[in-house]
RNA sequence: GGGCCGUUAGCUCAGCUGGCAGAGCAGCUGACUCUUAAUCAGCGGGUCCGGAGUUCGAUCCUCCGACGGCCCA
């Protein structure tokens, strides 16, 4: 290894502060202390000291003294000349440790008032007491180095606010901003939720391939890797439907998988390349169960996360209990715009609405009628937005639905729904397309637009059409789009605020 | 992809018309054994995101680039 290996690589960087933090890191050390201190068996949580000695906060103390031993991260630190108090953060809570030097000894307290900072890990073994202002607190008999902190941790008052930095260091903002900590202990109960209910209505949870040999059951473009072993390609998935189904076919009548999908597109407030599905599939079923099941599990939710199913949504109040209005999909076109059926079938018209409104019309796809992609790109763009109570929108045209089967009384249209909430797409559900031989027409007709450039085609997935030959019952199946649904029931206007690290462009 | 805005001390932010770079918190030194945004006195800390240009002189003006935010596509 040359020199220049062998030094720290962040060493030119140190500011004042962290050059300080680690001369004190080298005082502990050569005090005999070790500043990444050994494991801390037995210790409380500070919400479990605090419910123990809840019964002595109006009260008197007992007549034995109330001893514990808890740790955490030093979060805030008052110094006296000969004492000092430390608020010490552990996953459950805050607690105030008051360190005197009569109780520890003079060398130790020495010690300590000079190499402790804040950010700084310790155990203190203590007992309880409160003070003349009213805290319960912790008097230290002893004080445990657990580990050194070496960076000052953001101000006090303000915390971390630097939004390009609370994703990027997501560590310090967990530490610093207790809200965010809150989402994401929201969160982890929503997916707690979800699969009780889930398993509790008799769906299987399952788990189907991340990587797949080709990219299926929807409309995006992929990420591309690659197998060394089998000198193939193989795609992230897209979505995981097309293997759900399988599992239909062989058997399971309810599963569901929640996973990270994954689609090489853009960043918004509502997208992150890598984002969280649950896709749930009921055999014997229709779409109108599942629009239940839906407005059933939201209202559960709902109530377990808010107590209410009423829930905040930045300035509007959403009422998750169903059932949620339903508007059809051509109706709205046709309210909105004004238009006659006719009138909304006709290309010429339908780019004339998009000039009117200085829009740039999308481009034009082989394989696919144009006027569905004009009717799409009207939709997304008038009436998405407005549908801000809960709003299943029914009855999507064949042409964008791939995979879903078309409704008895009319063709051209499938027995699909989605499902907007605050105006973002929030589920997508439909009775599934089961005939093989239509099926592998819908995948040429996609092969068409694939070859024509469009990279958001999928190929033809031939062994998907052999399992639909074995036979798919009739089957309903959902997405629900996890993150955004978090978002709904944290009150949370952008999607990075509910993934832990959200996808960031490389630093430097 | 386009438009607008932002990037200044570890953090939160000021910085007027282009003229020596500022505050609070944090840090260091000293005082202080019941504070909780502790207090008091003093001190140190800067690649003003990077590069180029204009200018006697650029944190400030112009151009290019990086990263981020918002809006649009």
């Amino acid at each position: 290894m040359s020199e220049e290996e062998n030094q720290n690589p962040r060493s030119a960087e140190f500011s004042e502060q962290e050059r300080v933090r680690r001369e004190k890191r080298d005082r502990l050390l050569q005090a005999g202390k070790n500043p990444y201190g050994d494991p801390f068996p037995g210790r409380e949580t500070i919400s479990g000291l605090r419910e123990r000695i809840t019964p002595f906060l109006c009260g008197g103390l007992p007549e034995t003294p109330i001893e514990s031993r808890i740790a955490g991260r030093i979060v805030l630190l008052r110094r006296f000349g000969k004492a000092f108090f430390a608020t010490l953060l552990d996953a459950t809570g805050r607690f105030q440790v008051y360190v005197r030097q009569d109780r520890v000894g003079e060398g130790e307290y020495a010690l300590l008032s000079d190499a402790l900072d804040i950010g700084d890990h310790i155990g203190v073994d203590g007992t309880f007491f409160i003070t003349k202002t009213g805290e319960p607190t912790l008097e230290a008999l002893k004080v445990t180095f657990l580990a050194k902190s070496l960076h000052p941790l953001p101000e006090k008052w303000h915390g971390l606010t630097d939004i390009e930095q609370r994703y990027r260091q997501r560590y310090i903002d967990l530490i610093v901003n207790p809200e965010v900590r809150d989402v994401f202990y929201r969160r982890a109960r929503v997916l707690q939720r979800v699969r009780k209910y889930m398993d509790g209505e008799g769906f299987i949870e399952v788990e189907t391939p991340m990587m797949h040999p080709a990219p299926g059951g929807a409309l995006a473009r992929p990420f591309v890797t690659h197998h060394n072993t089998l000198g193939v390609d193989l795609y992230l998935r897209i979505a995981p439907e097309l293997y759900l189904k399988r599992l239909i076919v062989g058997g399971f009548e309810k599963v569901y998988e929640i996973n990270r999908n994954f689609r090489n597109e853009g960043f918004s407030p509502r997208h992150n390349p890598e984002f969280t599905m649950m896709e749930f599939y009921m055999a014997y079923h229709s779409p109108e169960d599942l629009m239940i099941l839906t407005e059933t599990l939201f209202e559960h939710l709902a109530v377990d996360l808010h107590g209410t199913s009423r829930v905040p949504f930045g300035e509007h109040e959403i009422e998750l209990k169903g059932p949620y209005r339903r508007i059809s999909y051509f109706e709205a076109l046709r309210d909105t715009y004004t238009l006659d059926q006719v009138r909304l079938s006709d290309e010429k018209v339908l780019i004339r609405l998009l000039e009117e409104r200085k829009l740039q019309a999308p481009p034009r796809r082989a394989g696919k009628p144009y006027v569905a992609d004009l009717q799409n790109f009207l939709f997304e763009e008038a009436i998405e937005k407005t549908l801000i109570q809960p709003t299943f929108v029914t009855g999507y045209p064949r042409a964008i639905s791939p995979l879903a089967r078309s409704s008895k009384e009319d063709l051209e249209i499938t027995d699909r729904f989605e499902l907007f909430v605050a105006g973002v797409e929030i589920a997508n559900g439909f009775m599934e397309l089961n005939d093989p031989d239509e099926q592998l027409t819908r995948f040429m007709e996609q092969q068409k637009s694939r070859l024509s450039g469009d990279l958001e085609a999928p190929p033809p997935d031939l062994d998907y059409i052999r399992a639909l030959e074995i036979g798919l019952p009739p089957t309903a199946g959902e997405g629900i789009g996890i993150d955004r649904l978090v978002m709904l029931l944290t009150n949370q206007t952008s999607i990075r605020d509910v993934l832990l690290f959200p996808q960031m462009r490389p630093e430097q």
